[in-house]
DNA sequence: AATAAGTTTAACCAAAAGGTTAAAAGAAAT
DNA sequence: ATTTCTTTTAACCTTTTGGTTAAACTTATT
């Protein structure tokens, strides 16, 4: 473990994994301070209050991982392409933190105070332009390479399809899966064709190989 | 509003308002209390305690919707008839109380000692057979309806196209909607038959119209 | 070396929150 | 009518939790 962290820098990892894990009201500070080796009075000399840690986390955790998102929209490839590439690489970002999803939708659900202004933020800073992926399945549907569709219902399922196994993951192992035979890591590999194959012959046209 | 419903009832509706809005950490006795205009005391001479009411109200959540889930398998109904009749019922399922998704699968994630419990003992009832959605896509596989897949990731795509627009409604909207001109409702009646589209022709063999 | 500035801690504090109690109020049984 | 049992409350208690403070310790500055 990097041992030239500095304990500012210490204190929000440490803070960020609690949050993550069990929230904003079930995150302690004392806790936090434990799991960092700290004292407790370390939180509030850098951060203040709880709140401010709190927000500056969500704040973090929101812009990076929206922004991550939008990125897959820009490359410049065919519409078949950029499915693939899409439910690809989403769910390795999913993979990659695959409690992220749950705490951010958790929050965004929950919608106090911090997380309106942060959202609100971001809307108005405009740096996450809606009018690509738009474009992009705009222009599919205008070159006939997908059936007509409003593109935010496309988006839904793509996203939806991508995000369900790591948000129910608890509760669909529960019932679907057989522990002694599962392989988390090969489910997610055949996840992401599984996607593809159905989401791609889903919205091209009928008949189309 | 009803004036029959005895204290007990009316505290069970109230608490189950809050944890389903705030979580198990986020609702307060107190304001349980408040908001059903009764003394604080009378929760605990009901409940006990916090935590015991909170099992009483996720494990009646849980078994009712698991259970409502599952019948919508039962049906003897032919493959594409299925996949419409899941995706439209399912939708109105979770349009009729849109929060209680996010509520039960934030609280499957934090998973507590009080959610395996309950978890386990709804696992160890055997009453939601996996078996019967399994036969489902295994015999539409067998009959040539269905391409070859997975029957887990085939149900990952169906419920996860379901549940995002109720789970990300927040973030969604904000990104994607300009509220203006938002059918909330609309949007969801035209959710089904997108769903329904993509997901229909994304298995079934591809030159079939 | 002395001093000043920043960092870290132990000990406290105050407010919030869950939980208890004893008594009052109401309903049922005699 | 009186007693008994259940329901409901106001007041109180205890623990948890976010937050503060004053002093100790480090690190830079002179």
């Amino acid at each position: 473990m990097g041992k030239n962290i500095s304990k500012e820098e210490l204190i929000l990892q440490t803070a960020m994994q609690q949050f993550i894990e069990k929230g904003r009201h079930g995150a302690k500070m004392q806790e936090i301070a434990d799991k960092a080796g700290i004292n407790k009075a370390l939180l509030h000399y850098y951060y203040r209050s709880k709140e401010k840690l709190y927000a500056k986390i969500f704040e973090f955790l929101i812009w990076n991982n929206v922004s991550e998102v939008f990125k897959l929209f820009e490359e410049d490839i065919s519409f078949t392409e950029f499915i693939r590439k899409f439910i690809y690489s989403y769910t390795d970002l999913l993979n990659k933190n695959p409690k992220i999803p749950m705490f951010l939708l958790r929050e965004l659900s929950e919608g106090g105070n911090t997380v309106k202004a942060v959202l609100k933020n971001l809307v108005d800073s405009k740096k996450f332009s809606v009018e690509k992926p738009l474009t992009i399945i705009n222009t599919a549907m205008q070159k006939g390479e997908m059936v007509q569709m409003d593109p935010k219902q496309f988006i839904a399922t793509l996203v939806g399809s991508c995000l369900f196994f790591f948000i129910a993951e608890p509760i669909f192992a529960t019932l679907f899966i057989d522990e002694s035979s599962f392989n988390r890591d090969a489910f997610i590999e055949k996840r992401k064709e599984a996607i593809y194959q159905t989401i791609l012959y889903g919205v091209i046209p009928r008949g189309e190989a």
